[in-house]
This record gives C-alpha cells, sequence and structure tokens, in this order.
DNA sequence: CCAATTTCAATTGCGTACGATTTAATTTAC
DNA sequence: GTAAATTAAATCGTACGCAATTGAAATTGG
C-alpha cells in the first residue's frame, strides 16, 4: 500500500474545499440581506480599493474569467450596484464602476459582516498562520498549473 | 479605522476559496481523462472506502444535499461507475453501489493522480500542519452555522 | 498602411452548490 | 390503528465556475 502520499493530499484538497464552502456560507450570512452573493461581494471588495476598473482587472485579481464575469456582472448592474461601459480610449474594454449606493453600501455591508466574524472566536494568530501556509500552498498550485 | 478584524477574515476566506479551486484544477487535470469531476471522485473515494452507501450517508461524509447529489448520481450511473436502487428494508433510501468499473478502475485513477501529486513537492509537514489547522477552522465553521 | 496576430468581452454548454419546496415512505404518539 | 410528525429523495430555481469558441477591436510587423 504505497497510495499514502496521494492520501494526505486527497484529505488536504477535500479540507480546503470544505473550508471554502463553509467560509462562504458563514458570509452568506451577512450577505443575504443586501441581496449580495459571495462572488458579488469579492467584486465590492476589488472596487472600492480600486474604483473604475476594466473587467479583465477585477478577473486578474479574483481569478475569474469573462464567462464567469459578464453574466456576474450584469446581475450586479441589475441590483445597482455598479455601472458598465465601455472605455472610450479602447472599445474591447469595459469599465466597472460603482454606482453611489455601491459606494455608500460599504460601511453598513462591512458592518454586517463584523458582526457575523466576531462571533467566531479564532485566534488571530491562528489566522495569520494558515493564511501564511495557504500563501505557499496556492503558489505551489499556481506554478504547477501554467 | 477599525475594519483590521475582518479584513483577516476576508483575506483567509479569499485564500480558502482560492486554494481550493486551485486544488480542485490541479485534480482535475488527473481526473478528465476518465470523464470525472472532482466532486465525482469524492463519490468514488467513500465508496471505495465503504461500498452499497444510502445517499443520504455520501451527503453526510461530503456535506451534499439530495440537491447536488441526486443529478450528480444519475450523471455517474449514466457513466458506468455507480449503480443506484431502492432499498428493500426501506423504499425511502436510494443504495449507491459501485459497478465492476468503479470497484477496479480504483487502481488506475490513484496512479493518475498520484503522478501529479508527486510533481507538487510540498513538504509533507507542511501538509500535515496545514490539514490540522484547516480542522479547527472547520470545526469553528461548522459550529458557528448550525 | 494593411494583413496577421493579439487582446478583450461575450456566448455556449455542462456540472456543480444550495435554498426552498414537494412527494413518498416510515415512525411515533395517542 | 391511524393521524401527525419525521425522514428521505427528488424537483425547482438561481448563481456560480470553467473549458471552449466566437466576434469585435486594437496592435504589430513587414
Amino acid at each position: 500500500m504505497e497510495d499514502s502520499d496521494m492520501t494526505l493530499a486527497n484529505q488536504l484538497c477535500f479540507s480546503m474545499y470544505r473550508a471554502s464552502r463553509l467560509f462562504i456560507k458563514f458570509y452568506q450570512q451577512a450577505l443575504q440581506p443586501f441581496g449580495l452573493t459571495y462572488p458579488q461581494y469579492l467584486v465590492l471588495l476589488a472596487l472600492w480599493e480600486e474604483d473604475r476598473q476594466p473587467l479583465h482587472a477585477l478577473g486578474e485579481q479574483l481569478d475569474f474569467g469573462s464567462n464567469t464575469l459578464t453574466p456576474l456582472l450584469k446581475r450586479m448592474e441589475n441590483k445597482g450596484w455598479i455601472t458598465r461601459e465601455l472605455a472610450s480610449s479602447d472599445h474591447r474594454q469595459l469599465i466597472i464602476q460603482l454606482t453611489e449606493t455601491g459606494r455608500t453600501s460599504k460601511t453598513e455591508i462591512f458592518q454586517s459582516i463584523r458582526i457575523c466574524v466576531r462571533q467566531q472566536a479564532i485566534d488571530p494568530a491562528d489566522y495569520q498562520d494558515l493564511l501564511a501556509r495557504n500563501h505557499i500552498l496556492i503558489a505551489t498550485l499556481e506554478k504547477m498549473l501554467d
């Protein structure tokens, strides 16, 4: 039985999958009142950091292609979070911009998430450690996949 | 600016989401020749461990509801991996069983994954550490979500 | 300057995820 | 023994993810 090496990888992959789904479900509790999904929240996070980004720039940060972003952004436009307009300089690029609602809701949405996160009671040091180790794993996987 | 506490949670959630998607993409490379998806592979893993399980038992192990499993298992039945039959003792339960192909393919599928995993070159100690920390996080999140 | 290449967003198709509801079968309680 | 509660799978609807292709716009090379 020399399956031991990949058994560990199996367990870790499933563990990541599981943790990711649970974490997102946890976030959804805070986002549901706003009618936002987790991937939509990620778009808002990116735009709060820097508004007026072309679609492909958002895609690079979140690792989404246009096949995922185009319909997602249309939904966000319909709900009044963002606007979508062609760049005047380059008609291939679609510039994504926050609406007034998208900008001002930041405080309220953060507050809703903060309430949930505060209940989690995980040692911040454990968070930091997990985060650091994840970065290494992500870098390794990214290297394997190009 | 007291957003610091949730910024860490934001980063960790995204990091898990990212790692999970990359890890699954990595596994898909090995699974694609067999026409298997990662969630379908998880079902096979569970059945290789213990064959002839009812749908809800698989759901408990993988944290999937019947809304996810029913169509997934039908696809696996169509491709000849498993059979679906009602339990004679309890007509509500659907017993999932490996086909001959499902049973015997284990070696070949494991071999394909092993080849990919071996290229990863991650320190097994780091794996173990990540896994242990993930378990703690998962337990915490599960506790928060019931 | 203009044909070939590259870069974008959109589209197509398939397979999850998951909240919510429905329907059928079994248990439970009186 | 049967009505009520519970359990199980299936169904419905919405929203991702992502491989693959398409089509339009810009860039580049000769």
